[in-house]
DNA sequence: GCATTAACTACCT
DNA sequence: AGGTAGTTAATGC
């Protein structure tokens, strides 16, 4: 989901910095704004009883986040989390009620997105429910790759580290080395100096 | 800091 | 018993 800058300002909307590895939501905490990346990229995760980590998503340049929340009167169940330095629009929910209500098209871009959302959380849930590791990670790659525009083979740059391909699917590190090896065997990818392409 | 390998353990069918 | 994921530790990039 990608608005206009310019449009998000002329709305309230307001720019904020935030440092690596700095919250920008937390768990039980209560929805207010709509958030759009302008640079750098942000996780939204758990942490189980154990306090590892499960990435729920992770999302880059000109994707928004939290929005799924401002329909529903329930606080965030999960933490969004700075990967990088990013600069990050925040606009009020009041104010992003009132810029979609002016704008319909906007209205319906937003359903647009919640249901590829939705769609491709289902079909992430089909793939973690698996105990094969290759499904997966297969599963993962074509939800990232799904945000992505050209469809050709090895086109797709993964700009994941092993261990948040790991944190992402509910494996140990190790598990994702061995099976992304097996998998450029049998050439469902390729891996060029340590990067995963898809 | 991140990726890889190896040797071992544990679990499951 | 065989296969596979997790654990631990050492090593390489």
């Amino acid at each position: 989901m990608k608005i206009e800058e310019d449009l998000l300002l002329s709305y309230g909307g307001e720019i904020k910095s935030y440092k690596q590895n700095e919250f920008i939501f937390r768990e039980d905490e209560k929805p207010a704004f709509y958030y759009q990346i302008i640079e750098g990229s942000i996780k939204e995760n758990n942490y189980n009883e154990l306090g590892s980590e499960f990435i729920q998503n992770i999302l880059g340049t000109d994707q928004s986040f939290g929005d799924s929340f401002l329909f529903l009167h329930k606080n965030y169940n999960i933490n969004a989390v700075a990967l990088t330095d990013c600069q990050i629009i925040k606009l009020k929910k009041d104010d992003f009620f009132r810029l979609i209500k002016e704008y319909p098209d906007l209205s319906v871009d937003t359903n647009k997105c919640l249901s590829q959302r939705l769609y491709f959380k289902t079909a992430m849930i089909q793939n973690l429910a698996s105990s094969l590791p290759e499904k997966r990670i297969l599963g993962l790659l074509d939800y990232l790759k799904s945000f992505h525009k050209d469809d050709d083979k090895f086109s797709f740059l993964v700009k994941l580290t092993r261990q948040q391909i790991a944190d992402l699917i509910g494996l140990r590190v190790e598990t994702v080395i061995r099976t992304a090896k097996k998998l450029e065997r049998e050439n469902f990818l390729k891996i060029d100096s340590r990067k995963i392409y898809y």
